[in-house]
DNA sequence: TGACTCACG
DNA sequence: ACGTACGTGAGTCAG
């Protein structure tokens, strides 16, 4: 048989610091549980072992790791984001099955010594996993070592056997001993012999095979004098080293090598237990899911008692009918392709399947307002209705918002996700679609989701912004915006052939060829080649981006060149092309608005991105005149002033900036009348603009060493603008540090709305993480209000734009800026309408300002 | 697939 | 002593 002995300890510390820091929502960090089952996994998969035994170092009494937990290192002198896992990781690893080896007084390593030598006994094989050359020792006929290493968050375990250890290092395994004990390992507390290398110690070693051997022919071996000396001299030390380098092979623990067969996982347990660390992608790896369960649940997770709703199969639609319309609500899932393919209800009893008059019953369920409709991923369902020429009346749940909302940072809410999350007790049918299975548990789903957003006092924020707004978002979505594709793809063309000049001129100004759009040859071309000065390093070569292309400008004619080239190439590939290729028949473009990927609340767009169309420089500003109105028709763009820093205003109650806000004053030159400390009337364009980059720096959390880089002074110029901006901007300085305590202390942030996002990062002992945490505290409250604003008012706009049957239509949000298409008899009063709509969305305690304007392109438009 | 770069608010 | 703004999506290269 072949047994597996994994250096549990090795293991999990090259996981741990080859896999960035994973939090789960609760701030459980986990990157070292997840990389360590990785990489067993892969090893496991390398060598297909019938057992398994893994060992842990086991030094000291009962570590109680609550007692130390965000405190400080513990004795292992192993981080808190580590030790925190460790009994995690244990208590997992038993769930599925495998036996944990420890032994007082021994190491892991010595665990490992001795299972190794009862294989080469009883002639098993046997293969050590390890991140650590220190085991190569043991290698023999029967033993290898697989050496694990993450590279780039990828498992790697090369195979190291007798023959792969004469050939790097020229000696036998037991020689490794040797080696060491002349060598030394600092690490280890091994002194070996002072002045011998490694070089020099496997040479020694190649040569003469043992120290014994040298020591007994000290005065006739050929060697150096100077080296004789060393050796002379580090004698004791090298005989104390080899003994301290040799591992044991006498631990007192089971070498009943059958004891350690891996048990049948828990797969319950392990499921329950994956979820709450948020591992869904082993749980899937694993297969763990699978309806199989016949083992009696275990006894300390007493799981509830849940049956298995009926499915219906149903032809006819008029019961399913009749039950929801007596019960008022649905629990509805739909397939949806263009027609309803599939329709399921589920309820307690039953899950009804309907296929065929799918699109009957789902339309006579949308529009009957009796019935409250419960579901997932509700924009679809709006988006259904209004392709049919009707309206989704009465959406009443929908359990990916909800999820969302509960907690903006996770990676995804499909309902498979939230049952687990949310720790559903499902059953599985044995054969049945998956979405059969996800209305049964449905019900179950929405009351778990629901009673949270209650405690969170978040409902309003499901029912009053984000079902409705699903439904402006699936309007947008189908209109779409259109373009004129023609000079579209004209300018691009002319793009690229400017781009293609310029890409020669740069070649012959290098001298040779090369890809001007791989920055790995870009670098050496201009840092080598042409010698400029600048070179700046990163992980993988030189660093091009503009920032550092700009200070050397002036340098050499070539740089100007490339920024150029990026610039058109950018454009080009990105934009012309692209949205291009995205319009339909009729020339518009239908991107898709997601409503659940932002940890602030706001919105994006994708497939293509509309939220990045160009506007800052005035060569992409051009692509604007190409987003045009359909003919006889025009656009109306609105966009609101400086909303982010009157949501400050607000939030931080700061009396300076809320007047200034009520006097309807230029916000940044007031601010740099404060900060450089002289009348408004003194001040220069050059102190607006640098007093608007610290309004832009406060907001996202400032740090004088950004905003120096940013607005081109010293470090401590930067540093007294802020100290002066905190002092006389008093309510911003005193907001700003209570959402950081407030965060502290219950683990989130929120909007005014109650939106929430979570900050595990604030519990890391590591700085930067920790220090970006508190950045977000300051940052997510404001930019998450304005994007609970905007939401706000992109309904409204569409509630009084239907309210009074008009034909405009919103086309497209960007984060602060609302796009109309309208009739050309309706622009000036849609206008209107979005100006008031947006200014009156909420009320704060500063006035809330949009200005639009009317135009056939969005260039013109945009005002 | 990750790294780099760059477009937007 | 050390690394540095907040939030996104997409195209390209290279392993």
């Amino acid at each position: 048989m072949t047994l597996l002995v994994v250096d549990g300890n090795s293991i999990v510390n090259r996981a741990f610091y080859g896999i960035r820091l994973l939090t789960t929502k609760d701030g459980q960090f986990t990157n070292a549980i997840y990389g360590f089952l990785t990489m067993l996994d892969k090893i496991k998969e390398s060598s297909s072992p019938d057992a398994v035994a893994i060992a842990f170092d086991l030094k000291a009494p009962t570590f109680r790791h609550k007692a130390y937990s965000g405190y400080k290192a513990n004795r292992h002198g192993m981080p808190e984001e580590l030790a925190q896992q460790m009994p995690v990781l244990k208590d997992l690893l038993k769930t599925l099955g495998y036996t944990l080896v420890e032994c007082e007084g021994f190491e892991a390593d010595d665990i490992l010594g001795t299972l190794a030598a009862k294989c080469d006994e009883t002639g098993n094989s046997c293969v050590i996993a390890t991140g650590d050359r220190d085991s190569l020792q043991l290698v023999s006929n029967n033993v290898v070592v697989r050496l694990a290493a993450t590279k780039m968050g990828k498992a790697e375990a090369e195979l190291y056997d007798v023959d792969r250890i004469k050939e790097e290092y020229g000696v036998t395994p037991l020689q490794m001993i040797d080696i060491k004990a002349l060598q030394g390992d600092t690490s280890d507390n091994i002194p070996g012999v002072a002045g011998i290398g490694k070089k020099g110690a496997g040479d020694l070693i190649q040569k003469f095979g043992s120290i014994e051997y040298i020591y007994d022919n000290l005065e006739t071996i050929d060697v150096k004098p100077a080296m004789r000396k060393k050796l002379t001299d580090g004698k004791e030390s090298a005989f104390m080293s080899k003994m301290l380098g040799t591992i044991s092979r006498e631990a007192p623990i089971d070498t009943d090598l059958s004891h350690y067969a891996v048990a049948p996982v828990k797969a319950d347990e392990a499921v329950a237990k994956l979820a709450k660390l948020e591992l869904f992608t082993l749980i899937k790896k694993w297969d763990l899911r699978s309806d199989v369960q016949e083992s009696s649940p275990s006894p300390d997770e007493p799981k509830a008692e849940i049956k298995l709703p009926e499915i219906k199969h149903v032809t006819d639609i008029s019961e399913a009918l009749t039950e929801v319309k007596n019960a008022g609500k649905a629990y509805v899932l739909a397939d949806i392709d263009g027609e309803c393919k599939g329709l399921y209800i589920g309820s307690n009893e039953f899950v009804y399947e309907i296929k065929e008059n799918a699109d009957e019953l789902l339309g006579l369920l949308l529009k009957d307002e009796t019935i409250a409709k419960y579901t997932s991923g509700s924009k679809a369902l709006f988006a259904y209705a209004i392709k049919h020429g009707f309206e989704a009346l009465n959406i009443a749940f929908d359990t990916q918002l909800a999820a969302y909302i509960l907690n903006p940072s996770a990676s995804g809410y499909d309902n498979e996700r939230l049952f687990e999350e949310y720790e559903i007790p499902v059953k599985r049918y044995e054969n049945a679609e998956p979405l059969a299975f996800e209305a049964a548990f449905l019900p179950a789903l929405c009351d778990k989701l629901s009673g949270k957003l209650e405690a969170n006092e978040q409902m309003s924020l499901l029912k009053d912004i984000e079902i409705p707004l699903a439904n402006v978002l699936a309007d947008m979505e189908i209109a779409g915006f259109k373009v004129n594709t023609k000079a579209l793809s004209a300018y691009g063309e002319k793009l690229g052939e400017r781009a293609d000049e310029l890409r020669a001129d740069i070649c012959r100004e290098v001298g040779y060829d090369f890809n001007v759009n791989s920055p790995k040859q870009l670098g050496p071309a201009l840092f080598e080649t042409l010698g400029l000065p600048g070179a700046k390093k990163t992980k993988t070569g030189y660093s091009t981006n503009a920032d550092v292309l700009e200070a050397i400008r002036d340098v050499h004619p070539v740089v100007g060149m490339v920024l150029e080239y990026r610039t058109l190439a950018k454009l080009k590939s990105t934009y012309c092309d692209a949205l291009v290729k995205a319009a339909d028949e009729n020339e518009r473009i239908h991107t898709v608005f997601n409503q659940t990927e932002t940890r602030t609340g706001r919105i994006s767009s994708l497939e293509p991105n509309l939220q990045n169309i160009p506007v800052r420089t005035e060569v992409g500003r051009e692509l604007r005149k190409f987003f045009i109105a359909e003919n006889g028709c025009t656009l109306e763009d609105a966009d609101y002033s400086q909303i982010e820093l009157r949501v400050l205003a607000h939030i931080a109650n700061d009396k300076e900036m809320i007047n200034a806000f009520t006097n309807g004053v230029d916000i940044h030159t007031v601010t740099a009348s404060q900060v450089f400390g002289v009348h408004e009337t003194m001040i220069t364009p050059s102190m607006r603009s640098r007093a608007k980059a610290v309004n832009f720096g406060i907001v996202y959390g400032i740090g004088a060493f950004s905003l120096a880089k940013d607005i081109g002074v010293t470090r401590k110029e930067a540093d007294s603008y802020i100290k002066a901006y905190l002092s006389h901007y008093s309510g911003v300085d005193a907001y700003m540090n209570s959402e950081v305590e407030k965060a502290n202390r219950r683990g989130y942030v929120s909007t005014m709305f109650g939106r929430r996002r979570y900050l595990p990062e604030l519990r890391s002992s590591n700085r930067n993480l920790k220090a970006f945490g508190e950045r977000v505290a300051r940052n997510m409250p404001i930019q998450g209000t304005a994007a609970d604003i905007i939401k706000i008012a992109m309904i409204r706009v569409y509630d009084r734009l239907k309210a009074e049957g008009m034909k405009s239509k919103l086309i497209l949000q960007v984060h602060d800026e609302l796009i109309v298409e309208s009739p050309e008899n309706e622009s000036e009063k849609a206008a209107q309408i979005l100006r008031e709509e947006m200014e009156n969305a909420v009320n704060l305690s500063v006035p809330l300002t949009a200005d639009a304007h009317i135009g056939q392109t969005w260039f013109e438009a945009k005002g």
